[in-house]
DNA sequence: TATTATTATCTCAGATTCAAGATAATTTAA
DNA sequence: TTAAATTATCTTGAATCTGAGATAATAATA
């Protein structure tokens, strides 16, 4: 009887995304964000206007969840909610101009993270890791 | 002004963990257990008798969240808290048998869907997966 | 037009998590 | 031996997430 997996490559890609899972988090709390807060910060800072469901697909969370979350982030005023005239369904949303600030300083700070985090890897290592994870990825 | 993450290996990294991540909880719903509570399970099933601590060091989460998972569990008849006669501080917990047999089930199961989820990578790969994800693990 | 289905968002209850502090037991050191 | 520090677990409260269902608007169809 198997009682430990034995599966390296499971182990070690889990033990590794958790790792910078937490890295990021903790990153983020010293901007009092959660992760969830800055997923939604950045797909607006990346993408402009966009409606509560376009950046629920992004970040894949519950409606629930994405009404709470932009609540938080509009009483932050990091953000605001704009009713769509074509479609009075639909809300926009956008950063406010603290928002843009806010996220023009903690952006650079997370790529220095994130790229600090890979930089162990050449260019061909990152190429063949991202290769393979991709054949991982795309049969799960 | 970068305003979109580049980091590729980051990117597919997250993405392909979040996906086996999510697959797994999937499977482990079938099952009526949220991933903390097989994660817990899975660590009795492996290593026999254990202190509370013990399980969250390994799986790495709050002595709250312990609590209140082992209550779950304890509450489905899946594990027992037992007095540690030497020190009074200390609760054992162990799998009951119904515990056991239900790890007897879902470990295979478990096993099967990992494998399947790396089977597209022959031996050769999966070493090179490994070791490069080793490099970004141990420098985060 | 009237009916039905779909869509977008919100509300609410319940589940899960963590942090801080409480409790109680043990160990260390004066 | 007593006091202080450490350790293990639990309690509590706040934050966050999900899922089910409500609401309201729009689209599709007869």
């Amino acid at each position: 009887m198997e009682r430990k997996c034995n599966n390296l490559p499971f182990l070690i890609l889990m033990q590794t995304s958790k790792a910078i899972h937490e890295r990021i988090k903790e990153e983020m709390a010293k901007n009092k964000l959660s992760i969830t807060e800055f997923s939604v910060l950045e797909v607006l800072y990346q993408k402009g206007k966009q409606t509560i469901q376009q950046i629920g697909n992004c970040i894949l969370i519950s409606s629930g969840s994405m009404t709470y979350v932009i609540d938080k982030l509009e009483q932050k005023g990091l953000l605001s909610r704009n009713a769509c005239p074509d479609d009075r369904r639909v809300i926009h949303v956008t950063l406010t101009d603290d928002g843009n600030e806010l996220m023009n300083v903690i952006m650079p700070e997370y790529h220095d993270s994130v790229n600090q985090m890979f930089e162990s890897l050449d260019d061909d290592e990152a190429e063949t890791l991202v290769q393979l994870l991709k054949k991982v990825r795309d049969i799960v």
